[in-house]
DNA sequence: CAATATGTGGGGGAAAGTGGGGAAATGTGG
DNA sequence: CCACATTTCCCCACTTTCCCCCACATATTG
C-alpha cells in the first residue's frame, strides 16, 4: 500500500490544499487523518502519516549529533515538522513558514513517494525535472552499483 | 507470456486509448485489469500489470535515498506512476500530465516489451528509430561487455 | 454479404475540486 | 481582565473534471 502518482493541485489564498480523493481514504485508515508535514533539503515539502513520521523521527533523534550534517538534518526535518489534520472537505492548511520554504505559489504538484507524499511548486517541479532528465542522458550509463541492478 | 509487437493506436480528445483486443484477455488474467502507467526517461510511457509494477516499486523504495540519483529515479518513476483500469470498452484514460510528458498527440504507437508495454507518440517513435539505427552504424561495433555476448 | 467483433466518438450524471462568507477560537495590547 | 485584531475552521455554492453508458463506424470472420 504505497503512495504513487502525480496530481496537480491548487493552493488557495488561505493556504489550503485539497488532498486528492483517492488518497483520503488511505490516509484515514493509516493515521486517522493525523499528518506531519516537514521540509526536504531540496526545497519541497514532505507529508507523512503520523506513525510513519515517528519512525523517521526516532532515526533522526539517534543520529550522532556531534556530526555537523546530523545536526543540520535534525534542525531542518524536526524543526519544521508540523502536525496537522484534514478538514471536513479533505483539505490541509499549510503554515506560511512551510509554504515560504518551498516557494509555493498558487499552483503546486503533489507526488506519491511510497510511504510519503511530496509537495512541489509547479514551476520548480518542471525545472527540476528537465534538469534531472538532462543529467541522466549526459551521464551515459555510469550509475552507482545499487542502481545499476535495477531494470524497469 | 510476454508482450510483443507493434500497434498503431489513436488517442481521442479526452485522452482515451483503446488497448488492442488481443492484449485485453491477457491483462485481465494477469492483473484483473489493474494497470500502472508511468514515464520512462526517454520520453515515452510504460504500462505494467499492477503485480509487475509492485516488484519494481519495492526496489525503488528501498534505494538509499540520500543518494541524489536514487531520488531522481524515485521521483520520476514512482512520482508519475498512475494506477488505472480499463473501462467497459477496453480503453484506458491517460492523465494529462502523462500525455504531456510523452508529447502524445492523436496518433501513438504501442509496443510490446516483455513484461511491459511502451507508448510512444507516433512522430517521436519514427524519429527515434531513425536515430537509433544511425547511431548503431556509427558506433561501429563497440559494445559494452554485457551486450557483446548476445547473439541474435 | 451477413454477422460479429473491434475501434471511435460524444452526452449526461455524479463526484471531486475550488472559492468565499461568517462563526468560533486564539492571540495581542492596552 | 477586557476589547480588539487575526487566524482557523466549518459550511455552502459554484465550477470543473471524470466516468459510465449508449450509439455509430470500421474491420474481420464465416
Amino acid at each position: 500500500m504505497h503512495f504513487r502518482g502525480l496530481n496537480n493541485i491548487s493552493i488557495d489564498a488561505k493556504g489550503r490544499m485539497a488532498i486528492p480523493a483517492r488518497y483520503r481514504e488511505r490516509l484515514q485508515e493509516a493515521c486517522g487523518g493525523n499528518l506531519v508535514v516537514t521540509v526536504d533539503h531540496d526545497k519541497c515539502l514532505l507529508v507523512y502519516p503520523l506513525p510513519e513520521w515517528e519512525i523517521i523521527e526516532d532515526k533522526l533523534i539517534n543520529l550522532p549529533n556531534l556530526n555537523k550534517q546530523s545536526r543540520v538534518l535534525q534542525r531542518l526535518y524536526m524543526g519544521y515538522a508540523t502536525e496537522l489534520e484534514m478538514d471536513g472537505q479533505g483539505r490541509i492548511l499549510l503554515p506560511a513558514s512551510l509554504r515560504d520554504y518551498a516557494g509555493l505559489g498558487k499552483k503546486a504538484v503533489l507526488i506519491g513517494q511510497g510511504k510519503k507524499l511530496e509537495i512541489w511548486d509547479e514551476a520548480a517541479w518542471n525545472e527540476n525535472q528537465e534538469q534531472w532528465l538532462a543529467d541522466m542522458h549526459a551521464e551515459g550509463g555510469e550509475l552507482p552499483d545499487t542502481l545499476a541492478e535495477i531494470s524497469l
